[in-house]
DNA sequence: TGTAGTATCTTTTTT
DNA sequence: AGATACTACA
């Protein structure tokens, strides 16, 4: 094969190899060996991987045996519309391209009972999840303090990553906490596995045990993929790191694109040393870096450049770019969360109007969900076509999900989480006490409660009007799954089988709005079980069950259309857009501080993510933060996010309205944010050496006592409990607090 | 058992 | 403020 790539080195007139640039072009040729490819912001990363796609199967390399992991589902989908244009759209359809989970799972459903489960296993979502360790938690009687299922499930979640068993998980722990929280992990454990069902941790780690028990099995996988390449390599966390090492160890093939500028999802695992010890792991590895950005104006590089400087740990390059100098980045200042909106709302009009770009060039970047409301409200009331992406997705809405549980109960019928979700719902006269019984009874046999129903007459306690219920119910779903197994007219049997279960009748007899769009989203999910069905051939409810089981938020909506774009900063990775609002920057908004932990490294992430909003501009940047914001219903005193202040005032143009609604436009101050003249009408607090602790009088809420201090300067901040209304948060420079 | 009324908590970010 | 979880009652 050698010899066949130096003849093609040469050979420049290939078409997949021109309006590459030299280093896009090397890291395209570098077929053979480890290769990490750091890719800054808009340089070209899906280009270069594409591209090499496209190479690899234009020299011969059957696509079939190609591996390219992606982060979101819609990146896989892309990369392959991008491959098709390059080389046979038939051969790129061969390509095995997708998510870990996506691909991992499909390799788990042929492999599954060598690690005992049966190949139609469910995959539970973080909300089975949550409801599985409630009610584990349920058993533990102390569980009155702070720790909260989502918290436990976390911890799990984070020691799955690192591949601990529940055992190596209790070794390690040194904590009370930790050792409750790994009696809990192996009762959750043991029970997804009696359900034969896999949170989406278990699909990476499966994957790795199934790897590690059975080389033979690996070796095969091994020969399938003898190309692995991967996207956004800076948020693999460890077990990802250790599959691809197990897959990629006979070959050596594996080519990795990544950013460790744009690295977001440390809180979920991701371990940003996999692309800082590339070089360590494959001690042969090529390096290629790619700086030339193609995406943003050198204005808004150089200010995204000034503000990743503040991070310490860092691959060191720099990115350039030959475009224009473009515009200023605009920072406004408001008076609250609804002007904020409204400015920005305002802004995006006259944009639209100047002729320059249009709604669909448009997208507004918030820290958290909620904070889409007041945009939402915003541009419904002018009229502007707007979609949500991500926030709470169709297939978290109660009655799909509900759907969706009748249909993995066919499925699996040993899947307890989709059982208990629907037993009685509607209403079937089954209650917690009925409930309680079958689940004892089916836990001290260690049966699946479906089982359990089959010996429904051995079961005590239970009254008999329940047991009819419970017999009929068990029957009708037996009866469907036969009918199910007859392979024809599948999607009939799935609606007949719906309409029977109640659900719709139920909410027509509610009959409220509410409850019509209730059953509308119930005839969506049919109408696209029933497309699902009819457009791919040999496709079964599995099927169905499993795309949408690991479907995201971003690979839902179809993101082309004139609509401005409200999404999360996480969301907004891989995206570009023309003009980009990055909104409610202020401290503990964003950078979002909790107050236990904030430590160093949760801020770098955070400024990462700062990082990851100002890149995805090509021309604009607009930059908001509201000095006052309803948070838990009351109001909040913000401060200006410090990201504000770091940021070269060169790049900046900052707005800052007075009090008096009157705008002052400032160019180029020489430190934006120090303009205390707005506020002097206010006292300066006197003594500013507040502690933890101390008590203090509000001329307003009246005596509090401090609970937390921050920032310093202008920028110092106090969390104050008061007597009269609880907690606030202020800015020392304006509130007028007194120690007493 | 189901429901109405009350208490409590929420705000990270996602496969 | 709004959703969800829990409690007391029918």
């Amino acid at each position: 094969m050698n010899k066949i790539i130096s003849e093609i080195e040469t050979n420049e007139t290939n078409p997949i190899l021109r309006n590459l640039n030299i280093e896009q072009r090397k890291a395209v040729l570098a077929v053979e060996g480890p290769v990490l490819i750091v890719a800054g912001a808009g340089s070209g990363k899906t280009r270069v991987l594409t591209h090499k796609i496209a190479y690899l199967i234009d020299i011969g390399i059957p696509p079939q045996n190609i591996l390219a992991l992606t982060f979101t589902n819609k990146a896989a989908q892309v990369m392959r519309e991008r491959i098709s244009l390059l080389v046979n759209p038939e051969a790129s359809k061969r390509i095995w391209a997708g998510t870990f989970h996506s691909i991992f799972a499909k390799i788990l459903r042929f492999e599954a009972n060598a690690i005992g489960y049966s190949s139609n296993f469910s995959i539970y979502d973080t909300d089975d999840s949550v409801n599985i360790i409630k009610r584990i938690l349920e058993g533990y009687s102390i569980s009155n303090n702070r720790l909260t299922a989502e918290t436990i499930h976390h911890i799990i979640s984070l020691a799955k990553n690192k591949v601990l068993s529940p055992e190596e998980f209790a070794r390690t722990s040194s904590t009370p906490i930790d050792r409750q929280v790994a009696d809990i992990y192996k009762e959750y454990q043991d029970y997804l596995h009696q359900n034969n069902a896999m949170d989406f941790d278990d699909l990476l780690v499966n994957t790795y045990e199934l790897f590690r028990s059975y080389p033979e099995i690996l070796h095969k996988y091994q020969e399938r993929f003898t190309f692995i390449l991967v996207d956004e390599y800076q948020d693999t966390n460890k077990v990802q790191y250790l599959v691809l090492k197990q897959l990629s160890s006979k070959y050596r093939n594996i080519t990795v694109v990544g950013d460790d500028a744009q690295s977001i999802y440390r809180w979920r695992g991701a371990d940003i040393r996999n692309i800082l010890d590339f070089q360590k792991d494959f001690p042969d590895s090529k390096i290629f870096r790619l700086e030339q950005n193609y995406r943003s104006t050198k204005c808004i590089l150089s200010a995204a450049d000034s503000v990743i400087k503040f991070n310490k740990k860092q691959i060191e390059k720099k990115l350039w770019t030959e475009n224009e100098d473009g515009e200023l980045i605009e920072v406004f200042q408001c008076e609250n969360e609804k002007e904020e909106a409204n400015l920005v709302v305002k802004t995006i009009k006259s944009l639209v109007d100047g002729g320059k770009f249009s709604f669909g060039d448009i997208a507004i970047f918030y820290r958290t969900n909620a904070q889409s409301l007041e945009f939402e409200n915003a541009l419904r009331r002018e009229n502007i076509n707007y979609v949500v992406v991500g926030g709470l997705s169709f297939y978290k809405r109660k009655e799909v999900k509900d759907v969706l549980a009748y249909l993995k109960l066919l499925v699996n019928p040993n899947d307890n989480e989709a059982l208990i979700r629907i037993i009685n719902e509607p209403p079937r006269g089954i209650g917690k006490i009925t409930l309680a019984h079958l689940m004892n009874y089916a836990k001290e046999r260690k049966i699946s409660i479906f089982e359990a129903l089959g010996n429904i007459d051995e079961i005590s306690n239970l009254q008999n009007r329940a047991i009819g219920v419970l017999k009929d119910f068990r029957n009708w779903l037996l009866r469907t799954v036969d009918k199910l197994n007859e392979k024809v007219g599948i999607a009939d049997t799935i609606y007949q089988y719906i309409k029977e279960s109640g659900l719709i009748s139920m909410y027509e007899e509610i009959g409220t709005d509410d409850a019509y769009d209730r059953l509308e989203n119930i005839n969506t999910l049919l109408t696209d079980i029933y497309d699902f069905l009819t457009r791919n051939e040999n496709t079964d409810l599995y099927d169905y069950l499993q795309q949408i089981s690991l479907i995201s938020d971003i690979d839902e909506k179809n993101i082309a259309t004139e609509q401005v774009k409200l999404m999360t900063l996480h969301s907004a990775k891989g995206l570009e857009f023309p003009v980009v609002f990055i909104v409610g920057l202020e401290q503990g908004l964003f950078p979002l501080i909790r107050y236990k932990s904030k430590s160093n490294e949760d801020e770098e992430e955070e400024r990462r993510l700062f990082y990851v909003g100002i890149t995805r501009a090509m021309k604009k940047v607009y930059l908001t933060y509201a000095l006052v914001r309803h948070r838990f219903g009351d109001e909040s005193y913000q401060v200006p996010s410090k990201f504000l202040q770091e940021i070269d005032n060169k790049y900046l143009l900052v707005h800052t309205e007075s009090r008096r609604k009157t705008i002052t436009f400032v160019d180029r101050p020489k430190n934006a944010f120090d303009y205390k003249d707005d506020f002097n009408d206010f006292d300066q607090t006197e003594d500013n050496t507040l502690k933890i602790g101390d008590k203090v009088l509000h001329p307003f809420f009246g005596i509090g006592r401090v609970e937390h201090l921050e920032g310093s300067g202008n920028f110092a901040q106090a969390l104050v409990n008061f007597d009269s209304v609880g907690r606030k948060r202020l800015m020392l420079q304006y509130a007028k607090l007194k120690k007493v």
